[in-house]
DNA sequence: AAAGTAACGTACTAGTTCGTACATAAGGGA
DNA sequence: TCCCTTATGTACGAACTAGTACGTTACTTT
């Protein structure tokens, strides 16, 4: 009558603290990035793992403490991803259009990432403000583009005496922009932005589009 | 020991059902915009009202059709704003730049405007998609937008191919992130983007950018 | 001035949701 | 093998929140 085998695969522990804890992880971010954060119900997290309500306290604290750990571990992911990026090599126009081109990806693959950025503004930045852990996490990515800049200025490639928070600015805005905004924006204007068929011509669009501004060609062209 | 006058100047009426609507509807933005759909309290935006919660079930019918009903306002200001956009007397590249300035402006205006929007992107869209008063609000700006590429075009002065919708990508996403995502964008990056100092310089950014981008300094500037 | 209706207020309920007290079992070390 | 710690499950409670039943008052119309 006994319903658990008495050898067990080694490894597939009953009881294991790591999968657990990120197994609620995982189903928490997906609850949060689709309901917000005050929309999102610690009981629907718990029904979806295969553990209990009581181990997301037990691990975790609370709603906010899980919040605040969906949100580092999300973060944390990104910048595993960026450390990645090597573009230095490369020339200053080529350099940037890659960038963008690979934030344009990025940001096209971790949709649910964009959406918890969205969710965490509405509260007001409150929970990453808080974190350490997420502090000084936009240095590296500005590093490179500094370099990039003032390489291309050197070089005289680049006419515009851009900054290079405004560039990555640029940038983001609008990879975060068609992922973000997909749903009011498919409402208004009938086309769904993340669609696979306007995916290859967005993603040079955005390419084309810095390297445009830094090279110069709308300072006053018509006057 | 009347505490009320026995008369009170014509037009102050104790009660104003047109008056109570739109203060409810006032408060009710404020409100969603701050807290988000799931997030906004009934009780609160009622506290914050002269008059009780009785009243938003009386006059809307419930938490939702108050939240539909407070997108539905704020989306028709938009359009009457727009509608006083005349940029067709002036050459292309100044129309489109104008446009763009005109957008930043606007977005830099109304800012619980963009955050409803992010809200309701959050919630899928679902409540624009049913509402019949929002549907083709778009196609305005963008008959506009056809216009101006069109004859940049066939004036020669616009090299780039591009689509009337994603320029218009190109412009939204620029001037509502900086306000959509200035709290995670400032807690990364150490500036507030929407801050004063930041304003003149990113709204010529915008317009240099769409006007770079369309005359086509970026294409292939370095091969 | 009477009466009917639109506008409004109070007090309450039903249901939901975060969080916890208490009980229990697995696994590792002595 | 025994025990102790870590991990887990169940059942419940306290607080909050959307929504409503019922009663009342201002304004309008005739």
């Amino acid at each position: 009558m006994s319903s658990q085998p008495a050898t067990r695969p080694p490894g597939d522990r009953l009881r294991d603290a790591e999968r657990t804890r990120a197994e609620i992880l995982e189903v928490a971010q997906r609850e949060f990035a689709r309901n917000g954060y005050a929309g999102a119900r610690v009981d629907e997290i718990a029904a979806l793992t295969r553990t209990t309500k009581r181990m997301i306290y037990y691990y975790f604290g609370g709603k906010e403490q899980l919040y605040v750990a969906v949100l580092e571990k999300a973060y944390s992911d990104v910048r595993a991803v960026e450390r990645t990026v090597d573009v230095e090599h490369l020339a200053p126009v080529e350099a940037i259009r890659t960038l963008a081109e690979l934030t344009f990806d990025h940001h096209d693959a971790h949709r649910d990432f964009i959406k918890l950025v969205s969710i965490e503004n509405i509260h007001h930045g409150e929970h990453i403000r808080k974190s350490e852990v997420l502090a000084n996490l936009g240095t590296p990515v500005l590093d490179l583009i500094s370099r990039i800049l003032d390489a291309g200025q050197a070089q005289g490639v680049f006419v515009t005496d851009a900054d290079a928070i405004d560039v990555h600015m640029m940038i983001s805005a609008f990879c975060c922009f068609r992922i973000s905004n997909q749903h009011t924006f498919g409402a208004l204007f009938g086309r769904d932005m993340t669609a696979p068929e306007h995916r290859e011509r967005q993603r040079a669009m955005i390419g084309e589009m810095v390297v445009a501004y830094l090279t110069g060609a709308g300072r006053r062209a018509a006057t």
